[in-house]
DNA sequence: CATGAATGAGTCTTCATTCAT
DNA sequence: GATGAATGAAGACTCATTCAT
């Protein structure tokens, strides 16, 4: 089931070899082109061009220019909250503050990775159906970190729904800084520290005292 | 002396009667049309027509469309950042908490005014020089803030620059997603309440240890 | 009697001195910003914030932009058209060479006089009744070297209108070109040199032989 | 190797049939509305309606309205510019008025087969870039000028270059003033007579005296 | 008379999308 | 399936001209 309104769905599923290549292709295009030129730069020609195709074939594939900034968009939340899934079930059973650091170096590394797509992207949620792209990746890194929370030996939480959303935007506010500042390496440390702290400090302000 | 280039500097200023009121028909207007329309819907015709006046006004007094969505993202930049100061003017000299309670009271209070506004503008960074003015934005508000770590009268920080630009970005994370959300006021509560916990976890984790 | 169209003539005749003035102030204005930005740049409202006086201002003398560019098509025409006259007056009686080396020096005087408005001037043409004007302005000229031909006193010609005019056609070419070119002082000698031996060598060819 | 800076080069050679068919009929167009309602009035939306094709195509071949108006220029100016280097090429070794004949005769003929596109099109020059085709054109059509005065048999010149660029100056003035006039067909004969005396004429003063 | 704010028709140009080949 | 030429709606912006003050 996707969250996705029927406009914003891929026109076909690729399964034939020749056409997943053609997708990945437009893909690693519609990045490239998003990176250098902008959102509004990222026009199908452009795309198509990068990508080797011809825009015909890019409609082959995605009903318009919305969905394959869409596809980026929902690809881009997919493996941010998948690193943050697996750090949750790699750190099961573990202290608050090991949870705490866990996260937040999984998410730092994350977004890291991704910096140049993820700042570009973020233009994208203004289209119709992006904010329900990005609501979906919230969710499923919300249930991720709740799940963690959960399974922290030394604490407890009243609702720990809402304490992972709001660690969630938390950490997200100065990762995002951090990228438009045009993430400095030499800044990369102090943040990852300072979030750390932030992560730890909150989640023992609003854990249950024992 | 503005942040902005030159090409983004308004085209002149109003000081006819008229004018005026054709600017801040304009203004309104642009809000309007951004709330309802988005980012990419606010053309300079559809933002002339809701104003009432015609497209070459609109030109009167702004260079391009940029100027004029420059222009609005820096009018409620303005307003937060003051809205900040004059919270950190009121709390000289006061405890930690209390002054991450008066602060998180302040933003958010300011945030949820212009609520809509707020939620349309975070496109314009995109926008050349739009980053800009959103960095001079979140300096102020980085200054008003270190200003009023700097006369906590409990802690002290070893960076209480670092210090503020984390928690200010920690802040504006989850109240985004609160104003992304519809700002339901039965969230605007709990929110506040975990903010108040954040920023007060965040800062005694963060200052130096007596 | 004007050669123009009614709707190329002057709005009204400037009589008093302030209106003599403003009227003066335009043309000086209009002919600045012709030869900085060309004709397409040589707006109404550029030309009024040139001159001083308003839009309004410029509108009170004349009927619209056209109206403004003929006239200053015009009085440039009437400039050089005298100069051709005047040398003509002074040399009635001379020989076929005297008579074509007064016309090329003050032909050649009047025009690099006027170097850069003659070469922004001549987009005006195009415009409706700006062939008019040109027409007008060449017949004077025309008239003037007909009958400098008919009074010299060596040479006679079968029909000297015609000659008048293929003559003075054969000038404003090489010295377009040479305007064209920057005009620059080491090729005004020389231009004026070949022109005197073009104009003796055709009045030569030209002539009724006796 | 092109005179134009890259601005005004063309987007794309046309290859399929269809393009050219394309290219031929917005060339066509841009003739006829360059004739019809000058240069000012010469607009992408007139010349692409008048092709009967979509202003989107035109765009597809010129990168701007000045691309396409150059290109027009260029043309004209090649199509005169190969007559007189004919000329030139079939007359080597001829006498001086024999060759002056040829150079008048082939002149008149290239301006006349042209005269409305040949009148229309000198408005371009004020262009950017216009100038410099100009002048590549002027310079082609000086080179076999010169050239022909070189063979000539029973003359010689002390600076055959300068003496070319002055008869053709010489040649223009009048050809426009016909074309001008609507290019009757009863002065195009005199007009032919004329040139060709004062071709000789000036020759004969300009030649190095034997 | 002077002013200059307001007007809006008219330009150029782009780009998502289609469809004949 | 692939191609890329063609489309044309829509946007940004200009500027001659008017008219209320």
């Amino acid at each position: 089931m996707s969250v996705l309104p029927d406009t914003l769905q891929a026109r076909k599923q690729p399964l034939q070899s020749r056409s997943r290549a053609t997708v990945e292709a437009i893909r690693e295009a519609s990045i490239q082109v998003l990176i250098a030129h902008g959102l509004a730069g990222t026009t199908t020609t452009r795309v198509a061009e990068r990508a080797g195709v011809s825009v015909g074939s890019l409609y082959q594939y995605y009903r318009n220019r919305s969905t394959m900034l869409a596809a980026l968009l929902e690809w881009h939340l997919d493996t941010v909250a998948s690193a943050v899934e697996d750090a949750g079930a790699r750190k099961r059973g573990a202290t608050l503050d090991e949870t705490a650091d866990a996260l937040i170096e999984a998410f730092v590394a994350a977004k890291l990775e991704h910096a140049d797509i993820s700042l570009a992207l973020y233009g994208i949620a203004e289209m119709h159906g992006g904010a329900a792209l990005l609501l979906a990746g919230r969710t499923r890194m919300e249930a991720a970190m709740t799940a963690m929370l959960g399974s922290v030996r030394d604490a407890r939480f009243a609702d720990a729904t809402q304490v992972s959303a709001i660690l969630l935007g938390a950490m997200v506010g100065p990762m995002c800084d951090l990228l438009n500042a045009g993430a400095p390496r030499a800044r990369v440390a102090p943040l990852r520290a300072q979030l750390t702290l932030l992560a730890r400090g909150y989640l023992h302000a609003a854990k249950v005292t024992p």
